[in-house]
RNA sequence: CGCGGGGUGGAGCAGCCCGGUAGCUCGUCAGGCUCAUAACCUGAAGGUCACAGGUUCAAAUCCUGUCCCCGCAU
């Protein structure tokens, strides 16, 4: 069939090469445009283009899709069966959304209507899911609210981090692209009573609050890692906590009960297993607390 | 020339502002104690303080330059 790609992040790239593996005929991929990133903030291309450029796809990265009648018409012009969208960043206007004859398929992470938007795969590890998913849609101009053709469940384990969910998720997403592609399903409405939302995360999302209980701390920690990451501050250091275990207990929220950094939390208690200061590299505990002092009766803000 | 943090015995850190004997918590080795131990006691080894210049009677510490590492408006 003939295809866009359209997608930006790490997420995004299995599907593509995917989709090129599988002998589609990938007219263009859309992506974002490069932006600064990194030391020295050098303009860096997203892994979707990264991907496309290694694959020896035509690429596009117009910075606004809305109200441009130019990229409306090169978009037309391709004359695709279908385009795919999977966290490609920009909302799709309805002039581009009816050009390819089969609509526009989104790659969803998760079993809609729950967690419609941005950040699914966090929203479902943080609110402590049993199971989360992918679903295939064909897009509407609401915020992922088309029909459904295609789902399939992935479960969450108490272990389960953000990283080791998205790579699953993005596996998964790339399998069922393909038989939406294949099979062509008949779409599904979404039911209006089961809608939750994902907002995108902030930096503030990863402030530990001690009044909270365990167990929602531990979720919040493994949820936000790598980014945007958990932290509290103490000694005038902002500390970042890469893994932590809950375990039962009791205490005022916030003191440090013992000498191997467990916390007192609203509910239960937080042993902290893995920590990083700024500019140092993470260390388990052990090591972390020859070099930081987190000393039995302190209290953490 | 975007911003910030860091490079000190094997690990993690302090010391740097206010130059003057290299310190702490561990680890390692030896001995002791103990039924025993990752516990405890005693002792020991191990460092060109990232690198190169400069200032100084004297530099981990002050000045200049270089290299490497780590974060950052996803």
């Amino acid at each position: 069939m003939r295809l866009a790609f359209m997608g930006s992040p790490g997420f995004a790239v299995p599907a593509l090469r995917a989709l090129h593996a599988a002998g589609h005929d990938i007219a263009a991929v859309y992506c974002q445009p490069p932006r600064p990133a990194g030391r020295g903030q050098r303009e860096t291309p997203c892994p979707v283009h990264r991907a496309a450029l290694d694959l020896g796809l035509p690429v596009r990265t117009p910075a606004r899709l809305k109200r441009d009648a130019a990229e409306h018409a090169a978009f037309a012009a391709l004359g695709l069966d279908a385009a795919v969208v999977a966290a490609y960043g920009l909302i799709l206007p309805r002039a581009m959304l009816d050009a390819p004859r089969r609509g526009c398929l989104n790659i969803h992470a998760s079993l809609l209507p729950r967690w419609r938007g941005a950040a699914p795969i966090h929203a479902a590890i943080l609110a402590g899911d049993a199971e989360t998913g992918i679903t295939i849609m064909r897009m509407e101009e609401g915020l992922d609210t088309g029909p459904m053709l295609l789902k399939e469940a992935v479960p969450i384990f108490p272990a389960t981090t953000v990283q080791d969910l998205h790579d699953r998720l993005a596996e998964a997403g790339a399998r069922l692209i393909l038989r939406a592609l294949a099979e062509d399903p008949p779409g599904v409405p979404q039911p209006e009573e089961r809608v939750t939302y994902a907002p995108k995360l902030t930096k503030e999302d990863g402030r530990i609050d001690w009044q909270d209980d365990a167990a929602a701390l531990e979720r919040r920690v493994r949820a936000l890692n790598p980014w945007p990451g958990t932290f509290f501050t103490h000694a005038g250091e902002q500390v970042r906590v890469l893994a932590a275990r809950p375990v039962p207990g009791a205490g005022p929220p916030g003191t440090v009960l013992d000498d191997a950094a467990l916390v007192a939390c609203g509910e239960g208690t937080l042993r902290l297993t893995r920590l990083q200061r700024p500019g140092r590299a993470p260390l388990d505990a052990e090591a972390f607390l020859r070099g930081f002092s987190l000393a039995r009766g302190t209290v953490l803000g």
